[in-house]
DNA sequence: TTGTCTATTGACAAAAAGTCATTAGTTGAT
DNA sequence: ATCAACTAATGACTTTTTGTCAATAGACAA
């Protein structure tokens, strides 16, 4: 899996949130949260910052170790629908090779 | 795209073929036969080779320079399916990413 | 004999992904 | 009060994957 961008600009579309909490929600995604390792997330993180997709700000009100609080920006909103575009288009072209799977199997039954 | 192996897999079940002949059918693909490199088609080949999923020859009949003809293993027959299962599965998490992204689209007219 | 097409290989560079250790605040158990 | 577990984030390092490009070489046509 390597939509790990993309999942992560589609739930900060919903709202706000840190890394630590994208984590769990990432298991939405089909992302096992056992042996998914937490850096890649905070990485990605970091990564959009840098394209300027998101932008975040250190949460001062939360309890426990600080929070960095990741907000999805305008560029991000576009790169999302970029994303968006991609995906279905990856979606087609495995639908091609699913069926010139299909299409080969067997072929003594013709 | 990082469907090369399992495209050419697909290409070698319908018969043996040299590298330069399965990089013109990799269009079929979806791939573009402009900007794409073949030596990313024979590395391909090679490294399906060392997995034993494809085995080769040279063959001696042909003019010109010499062609490495590569034929499907039974092994790489199995892989093949891995694969087909593999690509149903990521087919169904797009699926689930662009339902996800439609849902939330537009969420002022509700 | 020069250029183009066919055909394959190898070296190197860049990008992406995975692993692991470290730091640090909070809470609950012993 | 100390230890473990959970929350939270960062950085260094390694491995894997992917991309780019040059080199070699036979055949053929201009």
């Amino acid at each position: 899996m390597q939509f790990l961008q993309p999942c992560l600009l589609l739930l900060l579309r919903r709202g706000e949130a840190h890394g630590y909490a994208l984590l769990s929600k990432l298991e939405h995604f089909g992302f096992n949260p056992e042996r998914f390792d937490p850096s890649l997330v905070y990485r990605a993180l970091r990564e959009m910052e840098a394209a300027d997709w998101v932008r975040s700000r250190w949460d001062e009100e939360s309890q426990g170790p600080r929070r960095r609080v990741y907000a999805l920006t305008e560029l991000g909103e576009g790169q999302l629908v970029d994303w968006i575009d991609d995906l279905s288009r990856t979606r087609k072209e495995i639908d091609l090779l699913l069926k010139t799977y299909e299409d080969g199997t067997d072929e003594s039954s013709a």
